[in-house]
DNA sequence: AATGAATGAGCTTTCATTCAT
DNA sequence: AATGAATGAAAGCTCATTCAT
């Protein structure tokens, strides 16, 4: 029952097959056949590692967003400005996007909806982990007088998290169809956050 | 064969079920005799009105979508500011989202994915003369002088849908949770409206 | 239940249909609302004058035998020599066919093999009474001495009926394949009574 | 998938057990759950070796009329009078079908009119190869002056093929009311033999 | 530990039959 | 008598999961 010592690199290829192949057709109709084929292991390996396909899911929820807000703290570390913060967390996001798009699409994707389909599950707490960060920077913000009081602090979260959500998938979507991106990934964030600091400005 | 002229009552019955259903489920993981039993109908009526479930998807999709783009065009008729067209846009799109949180649902959710599993079927068309509109305000603004002209457009409209779809999502999803939501979507929609205009000024 | 007094004209049209309609894609594959189409009826009338599928086939096998060996019965009246007995026989056979090939390739076919999927109904009754006939004829000519006596007579019948049957059927197909037939369907019948009669010859 | 190198006899045992569902109840109306039954396997292990209930058919077709015809030729070899060849046509296919009734009923019966409901299968291919060796017969027969060359070889092939067709069936037939047959069956094809090289004789 | 053939529940879809109009 | 929309019991097929090897 996935309760197992066994070699854990086959455990991280499995993960990484699930990201390539979820992302590619989604959790719903992705074929576990397919994460075993695209993993190089039988399909009965797989439940070796994990109980069920959900529970592939799962992991890499849990496991990617940890990697992902781990990543997040560190580069925030040592930056004081809130603009530079919301300027860090800005291209933070879009170069992991950017980086790792089939996790990015699992995550932003699956992650989000997965209340759908997976029962008992919760998604969200995942997801409210990387939020808080971001709660953070903008109270903080609000609280030095640097950025706008009037705006909730909820609202703010979800245009700047919106912007970069929208933005990232958009970019993963035309990666997809193998189209050139117009802009370099940095030269987009420095845009958005500009655009960002300016509305929430005080 | 969806060649009938039945009741065309039934019909709607069918596809408003199907927006529940889906909207609760997701498309993937809800059963045609979810639809049929949330209609009223037996699981075979629903084939003498559509022609396979994904045809009931496809339908929700254009008809659903040109609903909505008429109600946009329409309003945004008559108001000639860039700034005030941009906040008409952000209020049509919360109100109508917070009006059929279902029909939004499956348009936001299934829409923007179906490409995974509906071959054949290029469901960006539709969404994409949505953005038009909103392509249309934003570069006419920037025309005149109005927003900024270094932010590119496309990005400029990400930034604006991506805020709405986010703050649409979280609220469909708090209602989800029967969570009473802190503001009035107007309310909401102004506090968007302000900051991305305020991010958007030239 | 189909116990009615109606139209009488509807019922042969409905008869007519389902031959066509079973001839073409054969009674398993035909659908009921097949029939109704090709008579010009609705689908629930079809029920007005038969109790289900299966009675419709029975009919036609029933109603299209009755006719075709009444026809035979008549044609040998006044023909006394069993040879020419069974030259008639192998034109009646091959004629009948080229007039009425659906009705034809429902006896032929469906009739035979009807009792794979009809339970209780014994199709062989009817064949046999046209079968009788063609006994007659060679016993007839075998107690003469014209034909062989030591050949067995069901042996002869099984020869005589399996070539006209084949040599039907074969044009049946050639003709769905829209194949000019290369002789005129009399020139084949004088053909095959020839080798037969030959076969036989004391 | 049929992609499996898996144990070649259970393939066998569908296929098998399919000849056997589909000769007592007919391909249309047999279900696969009732050849899985027959075969001792479940119904999903059924499409492990077959790639959909047409697919099984058309094996049976394939590799019985292969088995049929290569027996045939081999026979055949050896043999020269155009007579005798003719002689053990007969005792080959009343024997093969006296062997093996259940491919025989799929072959004669299924085989013949599969166009009816398999698209795209041109069944007609094999049953063609396997009457080019009774053209071959025939019509050598005639060219050395053995057989009458005013009867065209192709009426007389259905004469041969009819007969032996029809009393095979008519045999099948007999069998499944398990009554006794009254003849042996090399006795029986000695009887027709002589019939029809007596027909065909010059 | 690893395999992959086998399982069978559950899905979409079809179509003979019914019945309100 | 006639209609045809509606029904719902199957049927073919898929695929997550198991288990003998």
């Amino acid at each position: 029952m996935a309760r197992t010592k066994a070699d854990p690199g086959k455990r991280d290829r499995i993960l990484t097959a699930a990201m390539k192949v979820f992302a590619r057709k989604g959790f719903a109709s992705a074929r576990v056949s397919d994460v075993a084929r695209e993993a190089g292991v039988a399909d009965g390996t797989i439940y070796l590692y994990f109980a069920s396909k959900d529970a592939i899911l799962i992991s890499i929820f849990e496991e990617g967003m940890q990697g992902v807000i781990d990543g997040l703290v560190k580069g925030l570390k040592g930056i004081d400005d809130p603009r530079e913060r919301l300027r860090f967390f800005c291209k933070y996001h879009l170069t992991t996007v950017e980086n790792d798009p089939d996790l990015a699409e699992v995550l932003l994707i699956e992650l989000r909806f997965s209340d759908k389909f997976l029962s008992e599950y919760k998604p969200q707490v995942m997801l409210d982990r990387y939020l808080e960060q971001l709660a953070g920077i903008i109270s903080e913000g609000q609280r030095r007088g640097i950025f706008k009081r009037e705006i909730p602090t909820g609202i703010a979260m979800g245009v700047v998290f919106g912007s970069l959500d929208e933005i990232s998938l958009h970019r993963v979507l035309q990666r997809k169809k193998r189209a050139e991106p117009t802009f370099d990934i940095t030269a987009v964030a420095d845009h958005v956050a500009n655009m960002l600091i300016g509305g929430l400005a005080a």
